[in-house]
DNA sequence: ATTAAGTTGCACGGTGGTGTGCAAGTTAGT
DNA sequence: ACTAACTTGCACACCACCGTGCAACTTAAT
């Protein structure tokens, strides 16, 4: 084994390999508990190409695997949040909407492993600011008379984020493209608040249009 | 152990309280897999008041319990949404989450089953008739265009199942009313569908009003 | 080329679950 | 009261997984 976690600043500092497959593990763990939030680290191991053994040269246990993996995709989650605001909260939730597309990855391995265990507070403070964005939105919505007055605020913003989830699963599933998807998003978000299609449609038409904000992808191999 | 399984008509045919155990031990899954489906077959015995090792009288396995509970579940919607027919696409929709709702404990288990194992293809049995129902809600909507245009059909109809399931979800976390459960899954329905909430409130609110069909609650003690 | 960092395979002990056999008890039905 | 149906507790074998120790190996960096 190594001084990974003990990299204290003796001999020889660390080795560069040792960090890619520190990130293969994540980035295995990522695919893997996306499929089933309950496989084995075997299973992990295998994906990254690496041997069950080794993953505990960089994690002392599971759930110190899961908890990195959920801390980093909470960073994600909330730095594409990070500059999404606007004045009107139709177009503010669809922007979230929009963010989050472009996570949803990220976004569906938290929901996954938002289910059991004692996992559930790191995965609350991982989504906590989209909660918080969210629940802004329906709240300012309410007020202006554009979001449905027959559900109480708090159901109201936890039913979006649920049909944001839906939605991103059924994106994944019929392998939408990635303009489909991301209309998608904000369409359903913003039916759910209580717009006719129409009006949500308007909404998405009139938006700035960044949509391609992809450059080949991020370095980040996840 | 006993011939539970295996009835043949000679010396003495059963027992009653074997008979009601078995039931209890299917109560018990039921609120046992609700809460964890992949809860102990121990956690299902102590919830029933019996003993581990005497579920195996009465089940061959895990999986036949399992089994069972689903196919009854599955029952139970059937039976729910067999006399719900409309003409009006928003109506028959409606009248769909309706009956779900009245069978919402059912609905739950299967959904959380829905995820994994080889009881897959018998949790889509059972709820074939639900996506029957709803497909063919959806393509008649959109015909008719009441429904959003924007999303292609099947899609269509598998959303606004998930986001059913997600109401269904909320409406126990934030323990509705029997009534306003009934009508938050009505109304996020055709929210998904593509209504604004005001359009879907009307549809609601122009109901046959058959709402209190619930004769003090079956006998059935599930 | 040397050396420490990192990986691997194997063996182990521990945990928690399933499914079974059996002997002893309890209880419903005749 | 008798008997078979049923329940129970305990024992067991089995399996899948976790986490660890260790010795042997490979490899990045000096």
């Amino acid at each position: 084994m190594g001084c990974v976690t003990t990299a204290l600043r003796t001999a020889r500092p660390a080795r560069k390999d040792a960090l890619e497959n520190r990130e293969a593990i994540l980035a295995a763990a990522g695919v893997v508990f996306r499929a089933d939030p309950e496989a084995s680290l075997d299973a992990v191991a295998t994906q990254a190409g690496l041997s069950r053994r080794s993953i505990y040269g960089h994690f002392a246990s599971r759930d110190e695997l899961l908890a990195e993996l959920l801390v980093r995709g909470g960073a994600r989650i909330s730095a594409a949040l990070a500059g999404v605001h606007d004045p009107d909260p139709r177009i503010h939730l669809a922007l979230v909407g929009a963010a989050l597309w472009t996570e949803v990855q990220q976004v569906r391995v938290l929901a996954q492993l938002a289910i059991h265990g004692p996992l559930e507070k790191t995965v609350a403070d991982a989504l906590a600011p989209v909660r918080a964005s969210v629940r802004h939105a329906v709240a300012g919505g309410i007020a202006a008379g554009f979001f449905r007055a027959d559900v109480p605020e708090p159901s109201l913003a936890r039913l979006i984020e649920d049909a944001a989830i839906a939605v991103l699963d059924e994106a994944v599933r019929s392998e939408l493209s990635e303009a489909e998807g991301r209309r998608l998003v904000m369409a359903v978000g913003l039916s759910v608040a209580g717009l006719s299609w129409q009006d949500a449609a308007a909404v998405i038409d009139a938006l700035p249009a960044d949509p391609p904000q992809r450059p080949t992808n991020d370095k980040d191999p996840r």
